[in-house]
DNA sequence: CTAAAAATGAAAATGAGTATCAAAAGCAGG
DNA sequence: CCTGCTTTTGATACTCATTTTCATTTTTAG
């Protein structure tokens, strides 16, 4: 799965005339190798220990570059840092936000996604793409 | 309406030991008399222009107050600016945000908030609020 | 009225993200 | 492998929304 991925952003890379690099490489074992939801100041430390020598603005770039190339998706919680997560061609989900110890859970539910296409369609909304957090306390942190 | 939502902010304001100053009753009239989805630098503008002398934090402060006492939401959107919009007391109500001319549609949909609590149900997760967010091109828009 | 506490606002600080630009690295053709 | 051209990098400067600071003003209880 993990080559796959590579496979997927060499794909895209060539298509776009983008050059091979160290960094670029670096950054993106340490991205799949790293849980969901990275700030970008995590995947950053994260790099620089395996390798010396990546600047930030590198990692911002390139982050996008994922996102471009399909293998990750930002999310922007309520802590004023984008994170990123990976994602699985095609697959979709929304999230549980724990405002406790800031887990989260993932979910999918289809019978909303058909809800939000009915919405759009009403009023001749074209959707692109959509959010939906729920923010509480997860079992663990309820008192 | 509006005398309701002055005395919402009143009664909460006692309860808090809050002090009453021209500079709160000000914004306070102002962003009852304002549409929905004001930025805080919109906000601060039309204070500034109303009465002299009211400072950008007092407005930055003043907000977050609203919201403690319950009769503002917060909204982050995309475009790196925090917006304040009207609560009714009860009330809720969802987005779809147009990326071409940054309008913004509400809609209420009883079934997705029923689905969310039994999502939320099922992970023994307790909802404190939550965010959906629908993007794409409203009916204008589209080409 | 008066003293203590809270509120204000100008200005400085913060912090995430972006732009700049000189130097380094990748690459295609010879 | 050179060579020359283009992309990439990263230190640094910058932007811009929001927060903090703190001296001064305002409110309020007594
Ligand atoms: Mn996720
Ligand atoms: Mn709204
Ligand atoms: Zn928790
Ligand atoms: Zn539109």
């Amino acid at each position: 799965m993990i080559q796959e991925k590579k496979r997927t952003f060499n794909v895209f890379a060539a298509s776009k005339g983008l050059r091979s690099t160290r960094q670029r490489d670096n950054i993106l074992d340490v991205f799949l190798a790293t849980h969901q939801h990275v700030s970008v100041e995590e995947l950053y430390l994260k790099v620089k220990a395996v390798s010396q020598g990546v600047g930030q603005a590198t990692v911002y770039r390139t982050l996008k570059l994922f996102v471009e190339a399909g293998l990750a998706r930002e999310i922007l919680l309520h802590d004023g840092q984008t994170r990123y997560e990976h994602v699985l061609a095609g697959e979709h989900h929304d999230h549980l936000v724990c405002t406790g110890c800031n887990s989260i859970i993932e979910f999918e539910n289809e019978t909303i996604e058909q809800l939000q296409d009915e919405i759009a369609a009403r009023h001749g909304f074209m959707i692109r793409s959509h959010k939906l957090e729920i923010y509480g306390l997860c079992s663990r942190c309820r008192t």
